[in-house]
DNA sequence: TAGTGGTCTAGACCACCGT
DNA sequence: CGGTGGTCTAGACCACTAT
């Protein structure tokens, strides 16, 4: 389960293996896991690097660790299918999604290696797309993947959704993003692209998306005017 | 500076020695601070003790750690997880948070009540708010919450975090909230209480809280040039 | 009282960076 | 090469929780 001779660090070992752990044991939000000396022991590990997994797991939002007490499966603090696929959330609005592939190429990974976990060297898709409702463009995404987890992945494959290719073609389906939302003016790329007025609102999403492990991070650009992205909090 | 008797973990002193050093000497994003290594020799701790100090400061958008160069001043953003509380994000962010009343009246619930559950005729309040931080005005918020929920609030009890206040006072708890992301430009309203040049681009919520039946409808308007706003997203 | 997570020590080896 | 952050060990004491 454990490998301490593997360039993975032994800490993050033990994030992957609880995280596995609670699929394969089908633990719910309030279960409890293992406490961290019981980890210590079962891989003869010291406690300070059972917390350091714990802790990462933590803020991945995962579980909740309680004085006294143990740790537990977290409640998500988010539940949502649409900010996931474009593809999906316009169907729901009964309008016909539509894919432009604007670049598509090899790029060095060293300015994501931190994002994605690659080495600095590994090389990553750029996937630039327009995205469309009913013929009508809505939003400019960029995607980076490494070239590693989606090896000859084609151009004509990427004009639907990513979500189903990874799933599909892969076997990668995305389990978490972590997301974050501002609002930026159009510059002239995006007014071309978007056919937009100078200097219109924009809401800005950038996104890591995992599986277990970081599979892509996506930069993109949405019209808002006539088109809002929806998430339900739960909070903890 | 650091007291080891002190109930405040030694840690913690330490972050916050560094965040007044930082302050003290004035230092600029991208500079740097000590090693891990001279923090230990100058309080005569232990390095993972200082290690601790880093990583909180590191997650809190403080510093950037850089392998073999040593950890440096972070750009600032501020950041949220989970949207809750404003007061919160920005004292993790080591700013005073600060709110300033600019509308207190009680108003028609009419155009709220499906929203809220209410019955047509219901009062609400309406509290608009600007939310500051260090005394910059960030956001301007807008809540409708019925009056018959928080009967005889009162003005000077909603500077602090209506948050608190539901919970503290009136055994509220938000539980969830569902949330809706546009992007807008400033009117002149905004511009003025903002203090925002002409057509700046503004993050703008739309959010229903429920506790377990709807509590308040809130639309807010946030400054997002250094002010991001930041989820994690559980996919089912 | 026994078990938990929170904090802390005093070392160690490694990969990475700049000179 | 020396210095940096990243990882890891094998202990320790504390405050808190439940029984």
């Amino acid at each position: 389960m454990i490998d301490k001779k593997s360039p993975i660090p032994v800490y993050y070992q033990l994030r992957n293996y609880i995280i596995q752990d609670i699929e394969k044991r089908g633990l719910m939000p309030g279960d409890g896991i293992l406490s961290e000396r019981e980890y210590c022991e079962l891989f003869q590990i010291s406690r300070m690097t059972v917390r350091q997994a714990l802790s990462k797991l933590e803020r991945e939002g995962i579980i909740v660790r309680e004085k006294g007490k143990g740790s537990f499966i977290a409640i998500p603090t988010i539940e949502q299918k649409g900010l996931m696929s474009f593809t999906e959330m316009v169907k729901s609005k009964n309008m016909t999604p539509n894919t432009e592939v604007v670049e598509f190429k090899i790029v060095s990974g060293e300015e994501f290696s931190k994002i994605l976990l690659i080495e600095p060297w590994e090389q990553v898709y750029k996937i630039k797309r327009i995205r469309e409702a009913d013929d009508f463009p809505v939003a400019l995404e960029t995607i980076f993947i490494p070239v590693k987890l989606v090896p000859n992945i084609e151009e004509k494959e990427i004009e639907g959704s990513l979500y189903e290719i990874l799933k599909n073609d892969y076997n990668l389906s995305i389990k978490n993003s972590n997301t974050s939302f501002s609002a930026v003016t159009s510059d002239s790329e995006l007014e071309d692209l978007l056919l937009l007025e100078k200097g219109t609102p924009l809401l800005k999403l950038e996104s890591i998306n995992y599986s277990n492990d970081p599979i892509y991070y996506e930069i993109s650009y949405y019209k808002s005017d006539k088109f809002k992205l929806n998430v339900n909090i739960r909070h903890i």
